[in-house]
DNA sequence: CAAAGATTGTCAGTATGCTGTCAATCTAGA
DNA sequence: TCTAGATTGACAGCATACTGACAATCTTTG
């Protein structure tokens, strides 16, 4: 047998990829979020970004990028962005001069309140399609297999683990 | 009541939004595919691209981004880079000088019957972490969903359809 | 304490993706 | 036919993403 014949090569295949149907899927999602947040000048990573933020406040870049799985590199410009709408702040860290803290100002704290019920509708209309079940299974199996594929990623996901090495103050 | 009490704002919020984790599992999807592909010089969406102008040949750039669901902008330097690799050539069409028709190479014809294999390991390897009949479930899901949610899109998916008004000699 | 190693922020380079625009060209209607 | 409108490929500009590299800085080790 010189050479196996292969499968034949069809769009159908590649539409029921599912690598395929992540990038449309995500293509979609942005698309949604874009809409119904327009009024704001914020996108899907810089909203997410904020939130982390204004979760821990003090974090630094590095730790940030582990919070929300975004690569170091990608977050260097995103911060510049939101520092220069306003909506964070960089305060050199005193006991390392390597690091920058982030802080959240009033216009950030603001920006994330009047965004949230628009960020929630268009979570909302992702899934909207489907019946409330089918909404709700997909979401399950979707956590299920983004943690057990965690380490596939180049920037898996540190949660909360990752500001054990902060110095806390608790 | 001058400001109705805001939903605590938690990281577990943005982990369990159905945003996050599209935009987690294509981060995750594209590391896969690039892990298995890497012996050949083929990003996820060059290898789409390919597979769609093997089974349209002669096809042109804007009725490959409606069959395949990419921008327009983005899809003309996806096949300058094609062209450059020598996996793709242009030519103009005789009927309408705006256009030019898209074919695939012998070289190009040859990397995709190689590459095949590896894309069918990183598609599996996508789902591998759930059970059989989960993966099923969610593949299922996520069709249906990427459909029901096809208009939502800057390019929706046009498939076939896009074809038609192309000059079949069939 | 000094040298080796690790970490941090940054940058250059490449590749999607999107918005908006433009000239060249084709098409449809007056 | 002549022109208003649509289509096509191309481009500029912005925003993720990833790879790999780098200087400054901190930490660990001998």
């Amino acid at each position: 047998m010189p050479s196996k014949p292969l499968p034949p090569i069809t769009m159908d295949a590649v539409y029921a990829a599912p690598g395929y149907l992540f990038r449309r899927m995500q293509q979609i999602a942005v698309s949604i979020f874009m809409e119904e947040c327009k009024a704001f000048d914020l996108t899907p990573v810089q909203y997410a970004a904020l939130i982390a933020i204004h979760t821990h406040p003090g974090i630094d870049a590095t730790r940030l990028s582990a919070v929300i799985a975004f690569d170091r590199s990608t977050l260097g410009s995103v911060i510049e962005r939101l520092e220069a709408k306003d909506y964070i702040e960089r305060k050199p860290a005193p006991e390392d001069k390597r690091i920058k803290l982030l802080y959240l100002t009033k216009p950030g704290a603001a920006i994330l309140r009047e965004i949230i019920p628009a960020v929630e509708r268009a979570q909302a209309r992702m899934l909207e399609p489907l019946k409330p079940a089918d909404r709700k299974a997909l979401m399950t199996l979707l956590v299920q297999l983004v943690d057990l594929n965690n380490e596939a990623s180049r920037v898996p996901l540190r949660a909360e683990d990752a500001l054990e090495h902060l110095g806390k103050s608790g």
